[in-house]
This record gives C-alpha cells, structure tokens and sequence, in this order.
DNA sequence: AGACAATACCTCGGTGACGATGTATGCCGT
DNA sequence: ACGGCATACATCGTCACCGAGGTATTGTCT
C-alpha cells in the first residue's frame, strides 16, 4: 500500500522524500498516519529493486534533498500494480482508495473496468460481519446498537460504493467503444 | 486489532482456537483475512501476559483441543481496550468496526457514549483525501472519476455513520440519566 | 544571542504479520 | 483400501512497520 502511493505519487513528477511524505500523508494520514521510519525504508526498498533513482539537490530551505525519479522499470511496476492488484487491494478499503487514488494513470479504459468489476464482484457477495451458523444477519436483527451501527454504516457504504462502479463502469465502457 | 477480537470474543464464552479463528473469519475475513500463523502465536501472547489459560480437552472430531479461557486480567484488558482505544482504533475503519463489534462488553453507557464521541469528533474534523495546498478539495472539483469515487463513498459512509452516531449517543444519555 | 520550529534525512531494536510447511486424527465417498 | 477433506494445532524465516532517537541546516520569534 505504501510502495503503491510512492509510485503513484511519483509517476510523472519526481519529488523528494520530504515533500512525498505530505502528500502520502494528506492522501491516507488521517486514517492511517506514516512513520518517517516506514517511508525512508521503503524508499530505499524501491530504489534498490531499480524502480527508482535518486538525485541529491541542494535543499532549497535547509538539509539537502533526495530527488526521487521513477524509472522505467519503476512505472511498469506501477502499471502491473494497479492492473494485476492482489486480493488485499480489492476488499480492504483503505488499500483499495490508495488504489483508486492512482488508478487514472492506468490509462487503458478497458483495464481500468477490469479492475473496478473485481471490486463489484467483491461487494455483490452477500458478506456479513455477523452470522447465525452460516446465515448472515441483517442489521434489523441485531439487539445490539453498535454491532447494528456497523452493518449500517457498511451498507450504506457499499450501497454509495456499487451506484458509483456501475456508473463509471458505463462511462468506461462508452470511452472503450 | 486482532488481540482485541480474541479477547471479545472469549469474554464470557470460552472457545477453542479453530472455532475462535472461525469467528475472527466472520468478523473480518472478507476484508482482511487472518492467518492461521498470525493467530496462534497471538493466542500464545495473549497467554503468556496472563490475559487468557488453555485447558486442553479431548478433540470431539480430531485432534485434542486448547480451549481458552480469559482471567480476570483478560477481561479487565479487554474493557481496559475498549475504553482506551488508540488514536488508530478510531481513525481506521478495520479496526473501528472490531471495536464496535465488542463495545457492549464495555456495559456502561456513559463509557461507550465517551468512545462513540471520539469517534464523532474525528469524523466532524474537515478531512479530505486530496488538497490543493491546505483547502481540502471536494468530489466535485475533481477532474479524475476515480479520486472523484472515493470522495463520494467516503462521503456516504461518513454521513451514516455520523447520523448512526447521533442517534446511538441520544440513547446512550437517555439511558445513563 | 538563544530558543524553537520547520526542513530534510537516517539508523536501530523490537514486534506483529505472513506464507510455507509440518503433524495428527476422524469422516466420507468411491 | 485409500485419497481427500475438515478438524486442530504448531514452527520457521522473512519482512514491513513502528517508536525512539540522532544529525544537520535555515528561518523566526523574543
């Protein structure tokens, strides 16, 4: 997920670790806030797997910087995460909006589809968080307020989330022809 | 996260690791699946800092069984958890919605009206998930489907889970005067 | 002049999670 | 009789992630 946003993030605009920070930060921070001792790391995983270069700058206001550039290789690996996504990416959200956040940079109308219809194909199985034996339970069956909050909550979620794939769906299928 | 679905689920029903990992897979394993080599040696840190005791039994079908049990520790851990969530139990729906799932075992309403207002505050701040500069953008002012997609499926969960919230905690005063 | 915040990057130790793999039993279909 | 599946638990190596801490520079406030 983390590898993801710094590829996305790069693609087309080479930046330094600093800056790069902010903006995985805006992007997933107010959910899930990055460490520094995550980010730097990863960098440094990337660049080692030859899917980025950096260049040391001379920092504009202080320390100097680490210009961080995809290469080719690095924006291939980008394409092939975003068009081949594992499971993971698909069903949990939070992996799944970093996706979306970079999806555009697919491209190809056909390949985009390809992936939203995983997701649909995820959310129109009928899922639960809670069961009776192997039945899921509806929020109306619930005593319990909060466990009856989530399904709420989560059906009002997919309800926005399938009324969005299906229409953009129809407008990829129409840019497709 | 998943300490916290074990030590819900074990409170006042103690079960045996597989029926445990099966109800974890209820609870979650659509989204984020947990595997078995994740749970056991939870189980196993759970144990040893006294929050739970194995009894082993017969296997009714197979092989004998551990059967769990919380102490008193466990279960004052688990309210303990439950009044005190970290900043990521709120923020990240995952681990959001396995707090939810647990907080009747909190039995005080004033306590899960407490947690429930966390929550509500964090949702009340002004967040986005793209920025021009500081001013967070709205779905509308996007250019891109899919960055326009996850703004509007947050905004929908968001207004269900604020009005699900609002109602929840007038309940929860009325039943705490 | 000195404190402090922001910029900019890095290392280290600990730990939680994962996939692969192993062990063993009982039931069912063929 | 035997393979396959579900039950039931466990270990191992690897790796991502985190918090704590460190280094250095520039600008701003007092």
């Amino acid at each position: 997920m983390l590898e993801l946003a710094i590829l996305g993030f790069l693609y087309g605009a080479p930046l330094h670790g600093y800056v790069l920070r902010r903006h995985i930060a805006a992007l997933t921070g107010h959910v899930r806030p990055v460490a520094e001792s995550t980010l730097y790391p990863a960098i440094k995983r990337l660049e080692k797997a030859g899917l980025l270069v950096r260049a040391t700058e001379p920092g504009a206001v202080a320390a100097p910087r680490h210009v961080l550039r995809l290469t080719e290789d690095g924006g291939r690996e980008l394409k092939r995460r975003l068009a081949e996504p594992a499971q993971r990416e698909i069903t949990d959200e939070n992996h799944w909006f970093t996706l979306l956040a970079f999806l555009r940079h697919l491209e190809d109308p056909a390949a985009q589809a390809a992936v939203l219809r995983r997701r649909l194909a995820f959310l129109e199985e009928p899922a639960s968080f809670f069961y009776d034996g192997d039945r899921p339970l509806r929020a109306e069956e619930l005593d319990d307020p909060f466990r009856r909050g989530v399904l709420t909550i989560a059906r009002a979620t997919s309800r926005a989330e399938l009324a969005w794939l299906r229409d953009t769906l129809a407008s990829l299928d129409r840019a497709g022809r």
